[in-house]
DNA sequence: GACGTGGGCATACCGAGTATGCATACTCCG
DNA sequence: CGGAGTATGCATACTCGGTATGCCCACGTC
């Protein structure tokens, strides 16, 4: 939905053509999550379809097409900015899952897995400070982007922490859960 | 790329077929991101594809269908509880992507807008917390995944802060781009 | 001045993966 | 019989990355 919504902003701007489109949204996020090119293309038709964007006039000789917003398009794009963004849209965390899934199968050790991934953690956190450094000013957008991606990350360690806390307190607590072969548990398995 | 693995994991602890997976999955996450049912099978089918996993015998009599780790599919999870999560892979971020467009969109009130997301961000943390609760002790995947949620909201509030602040003093720097109500300043609709 | 070569712009298509929902079938149970 | 739960498969739509195509322009060369 990311996708959508963002080209709608952008074309709250004025007309653009698919091409400018993909180049101000990577401006805007500083290519941390560059948009592909492919991909303008469907979601104008998609947007285009829906009656949320329409061609702006002439096909231009050079074969170009600029879009404009629609009346339909322009309150979507108030409606997407004065709306907080739903927690239930939120997508799956890979590392969530993994860490949850660490924990209940057996032969699995949680902690290193956690330690793995504290120091892959803390690598991208001092990337991420040295890119800050470098363009720190200029850009508004792209900053706070980039801030966003360390509180991120910081965020990340924090919790990785806490869960070898709490899974090593769980591991005193019963400590004959060694190693348990799951394989006839499954739940319920009708006939 | 986590139905993948995860499903990956979840057949560690022996034979399932499709739907047991998927029941064990929603347990371990605590239904935080359910899995569609459909879904499960078109990767079964992908893995066995790969040959990361196997039929695991008799098609059952009730046209069930068991799938099995293949020795390239328990390498496979090794590998991936070894490694950490790559911050590449991340998912485009919609909050951060709209407010990179908010500044840099002019007629958009970005305080509002960051204010807004706050008292949206704060309501599902409340809840959150409340969730952890009611179900803290017995279950510890959940527990977990609870606490990453947590974590990562606290962590957005306080980006939160930080962007208000950032975004105030910028427009105390060049105080004429004051606020443009955002109803009709609709920006340069060319014809 | 003609040529062709390479680079940037702009659009379009393809294949794989992701996601959701619907249709089906079968069993158990009231 | 009809509804709820288990189990599988298909249809559809969107995402994503790569790639092909054409076009113009700048450059250098003969």
């Amino acid at each position: 939905m990311s996708i959508r919504h963002g080209l709608l902003a952008l074309l709250e701007r004025g007309p653009r053509h698919g091409y400018q489109l993909r180049a101000e949204f990577d401006a805007a996020t500083g290519a941390t999550w560059p948009l592909n090119v492919g991909q303008v293309y469907s979601t104008l038709d998609r947007l285009e379809r829906d009656g949320l964007v329409a061609q702006d006039g002439d096909p231009d000789p050079d074969g170009r097409i600029a879009y404009r917003l629609t009346d339909t398009g322009h309150a979507e794009v108030r409606g997407w900015f004065a709306s907080p963004v739903s927690p239930k849209g939120a997508p799956r965390d890979e590392l969530a899952i993994k860490l949850a899934l660490a924990v209940t199968t057996p032969g699995v050790d949680v902690l290193s897995v956690v330690q793995t991934q504290r120091t892959g953690t803390m690598t991208a956190l001092q990337e991420l400070t040295r890119l800050k450094t470098r363009a720190a000013g200029d850009d508004l957008a792209w900053s706070l982007v980039l801030d966003s991606l360390v509180f991120r990350a910081e965020a990340e360690i924090r919790w990785l922490d806490h869960c070898e806390a709490r899974v090593a307190r769980a591991a005193a607590a019963r400590p004959q859960n060694a190693v348990v072969p799951v394989s006839t548990t499954g739940p319920a398995v009708r006939r």
